[in-house]
RNA sequence: GGAGAGGUGGCCGAGCGGUCGAAGGCGCACGCCUGGAAAGUGUGUAGGCGGGAAACCGCCUCGCGGGUUCGAAUCCCGCUCUCUCCGCCA
């Protein structure tokens, strides 16, 4: 949420940032609209403090035993009282409204972001690896040969609709070692806190992150209120909500293996086949909530954790930063990192990398009390896939597939395979 | 799900319907004391909003929301969360 002390002090600067993102300008209502509130505000506050008096000089006057002040003073309050109530409720009326209007506007692109529309607008800052060269025909992950046993879209058909998948024996046993080894990567050499959080929370949870009120119809809600995340960036950004953190103990570096649930509303038609795109899906999520000073850095070290998961899995990749056409809602600066799909001859998004400045944290009311004391501030929070599971075993499939119909996996994961390293063309792991 | 107890400042903990944003303690900050420290001692120490160039002033907040009252941390009602016991349960 942004603070409107800056847009008014500034509310050009505003303006010009949103039409990066191809927002028409929007300062002028926000002015109009602060100027009613304070205005509102102040006549409640001097009607409110005029009664305060009255009450006052009337205990006062009962004490002394001047009846006829007394009853005059009782009855001024009792007129005040009336007032207050109408002028409360308009200045109420009018900060809900402006904090409605700001909860709804993105946050702004940083100034080191790229202008454009759209995906084509994106920059890659680095790549790393070099994709295989096969010497036959790629196949997307849903049809190598090894991999089909352990795919059963039908089942999943049957048990719950389009969009989910059944994993069976190699392909499942796969998941949970990608999971694993991804957790102890970031526990161990990245010093990240390995938590876990609950999938089902509050609306405040998701407002505070950002999902809500703008996007409800993206996340799926049980019969009694609570939301499923669509990420464990949720519960994790939230655990600081109304906090006032110690400065000394950030930045705080946290990550979580959780399901991930999402309606995928519009997009239709897209990714159909496979288990690309689900509605439910593994993902291991990083979160940092750090002081404003070092937000840069550790959005720098936080893609760098990332990127480790798929140099330890000899995944090519590429690291876009996203143009400002292409951002998420919260985010102020994205770097999305994108792994080589032979089947698809593409890269694809794995991992989406955003730093949200403190446009969160307003929503949160996450502070920080600065290490030399002084007043508290608001955090800055970051987060990250670290990686998304399915998408991983994705591309362990699709860049270890072999011409017989076997699949080569990462020496990286034998740890968590029992010792073996590849799916044999009849689908069994040996 | 049933019964009971309880939510006060960074923490602990008092609080008669007004003089209470709140005693006292701890912690923390700064000073005194000291060769330096400890101990001792003094002072300070919540957040938000609004007005103001500033000094400063006003408003709100004792879990949340209502009510009674001239006046509520204190009385009443509803809700919520925590804890204990019972029930159920992976």
């Amino acid at each position: 949420m942004h603070d409107i002390r800056t847009i008014r002090d500034n509310p050009d600067a505003f303006d010009a940032a949103l039409a990066r993102r191809g927002i028409a300008p929007l300062a002028a209502g926000l002015l109009a609209r602060d100027a009613a509130r304070r205005a509102r505000i102040l006549a409640a506050e001097t009607a409110q403090a005029d009664q305060n008096r009255a009450s006052r000089e009337a205990g006062a006057a009962k004490a002394a035993g001047d009846t006829a002040a007394f009853e005059a003073l009782r009855t001024l309050v009792a007129e005040k009282k009336a007032e207050i109530a109408r002028l409360t409720a308009e200045a109420e009326a009018e900060d809900a409204g402006l904090r409605a209007e700001l909860m709804t506007i993105p946050n702004l692109p940083r100034a080191d972001v790229p202008d454009g529309a759209d995906e084509g607008g994106n920059l890659e800052i680095r790549h790393w690896g070099t994709p295989r060269t096969l010497g036959f025909a790629a196949r997307e992950h849903f049809d190598i040969p090894g991999a089909r046993p352990g795919f059963d879209f039908p089942a999943a058909a049957k048990l719950s609709g389009a969009r989910f998948v059944v994993l069976r024996g190699a392909l499942a046993r796969l998941q949970r070692a990608l999971a694993q080894y991804m957790l102890d990567l970031h526990t161990g050499a990245h010093g990240l806190t390995e938590m876990w959080t609950p999938v089902l929370v509050r609306s405040e949870a998701m407002e505070g992150t950002g999902q809500l009120p703008k996007f409800a119809e993206d996340s799926y809600q049980t019969t009694n209120g609570w939301w499923l995340v669509p990420t464990s960036e949720v519960t994790l950004t939230n655990l600081v909500a109304g906090e006032i953190l110690e400065g000394a103990a950030l930045p705080l570096r946290m990550t979580a293996h959780t399901q991930c649930f999402r309606s995928e509303a519009g997009s239709a038609g897209k990714d159909t086949t496979g288990m690309l795109r689900q509605h439910q899906f593994e993902k291991v999520e990083m979160v940092t909530i750090c002081a404003p000073d070092q937000s840069r850095a550790e959005h720098e070290r936080m893609t760098r954790c990332a990127e480790a998961v798929l140099e330890g899995l000899g995944l090519p990749y590429r690291t876009v930063v996203l143009c400002t056409g292409d951002m998420g809602f919260g985010a102020e600066r994205t770097h999305d990192i994108e792994v080589w799909l032979p089947g698809q001859g593409r890269y694809r998004e794995i991992s989406s990398v955003s730093t949200c400045g403190d446009f969160q944290a307003r929503r949160m009311n996450a502070r920080f009390r600065p290490a030399g004391g002084g007043k508290p501030e608001f955090v800055h929070t970051l987060n990250g896939s670290g990686l998304a599971v399915g998408r991983t075993l994705i591309a362990v499939l699709e860049n270890g597939q072999e011409e017989d119909g076997s699949i080569t996996l990462p020496e990286a994961l034998r740890p968590w395979l029992g010792g073996k390293g590849r799916i044999d063309a009849s689908g069994a792991l040996v």
